[in-house]
DNA sequence: CATGGGATTGACT
DNA sequence: GTCAATCCCATGC
C-alpha cells in the first residue's frame, strides 16, 4: 500500500485495513480487526506530544510504529495521516495465511483461531520486534498489502476499543463482521456519524 | 535520578 | 473473575 493511503483520516485508513495483508519473512494474515488512535484524544501515545517515544507517531504516514506494552508484549501500528499529526492504527487480529506451521512454532499455540487473536499474539507469530519501528510498510521487512479478491467487499462492524482507561467511548474499532479469528468478539454495531478527531 | 503506569497475555481461582 | 510478568518512557523532584 502507498503512502496516499494511510495520508488519510485515520478512521477511513483504519476501516479500509481490515481485509488487507499484513506479511514478515514469509509470513502472513488478513487483518480482521483495527483500532484508530490520534493525537486529539487521551487513549493515543501521541497525545503528550512529539517526544522520543512519538517520534514515529508524528512522522510520515505509511510507517510502522512498533512499541513494548506492559514490558512484554511488541505492538504494530501503521503511522496515518499528514506528517506532523500523531496518529495510527492498531493492528489487533489477523486470519492467519502464509508460513502458519512456523507460527505455530513460535507461539506454542495449535488452533488456528488463536495464532494472531490480539495485537501481542500476531507480532510474535510474524516474528515483529521492536526493530520494525519506523520502518517503511510499502517496502518492508514489515508489509501491509491490499485486500485479497475474497476480501474486497468485507461487511466492517464498528465498536468500542478495548484495553484503555481513557476516551473509552469513542467507537474507533474495527472488525471483519462474523470472522472467528477477532481478539474478542464485537459488542455493538456501526453508528453512522460516529465522533470524528 | 526515582517512580509509576500502560493500546496485553496466560495462568490460576 | 483476579493477577503477575517485565520494560520503556513521561513526569517530577
Amino acid at each position: 500500500m502507498r503512502r496516499a493511503f494511510y495520508e488519510r483520516p485515520v478512521l477511513e485508513v483504519a476501516r479500509d485495513l481490515v481485509g488487507c495483508v499484513v506479511t514478515h519473512q514469509g509470513c502472513s494474515g488478513v487483518i480482521v480487526e483495527t483500532e484508530a488512535y490520534h493525537d486529539s484524544e487521551p487513549a493515543c501515545h501521541a497525545f503528550v506530544g512529539l517526544t522520543a517515544r512519538t517520534r514515529t507517531l508524528f512522522g510520515p504516514p505509511g510507517r510502522a510504529y512498533v512499541y513494548r506494552s506492559y514490558g512484554v508484549h511488541a505492538l504494530l501500528n501503521a503511522v496515518c495521516e499528514p506528517a506532523g499529526v500523531g496518529a495510527a492504527v492498531l493492528i489487533r487480529a489477523l486470519e492467519p495465511a502464509e508460513g502458519i506451521d512456523l507460527m505455530r512454532q513460535r507461539r506454542g499455540v495449535e488452533r488456528l483461531p488463536r495464532l494472531c487473536s490480539g495485537p501481542g499474539n500476531l507480532t510474535q507469530a510474524l516474528g515483529i520486534t521492536l526493530a520494525d519501528n519506523d520502518g517503511d510498510l510499502a517496502r518492508g521487512p514489515v508489509v501491509i498489502s491490499g485486500r485479497p479478491a475474497a476480501w474486497r467487499s468485507v461487511e466492517v462492524a464498528v465498536d468500542r476499543r478495548i484495553g484503555i482507561t481513557k476516551a473509552v467511548e469513542l467507537p474507533w474499532r474495527f472488525c471483519a463482521a462474523g470472522s472467528r479469528f477477532l481478539s474478542r468478539p464485537v459488542r455493538a454495531v456501526a453508528a453512522p456519524g460516529a465522533v470524528q478527531p
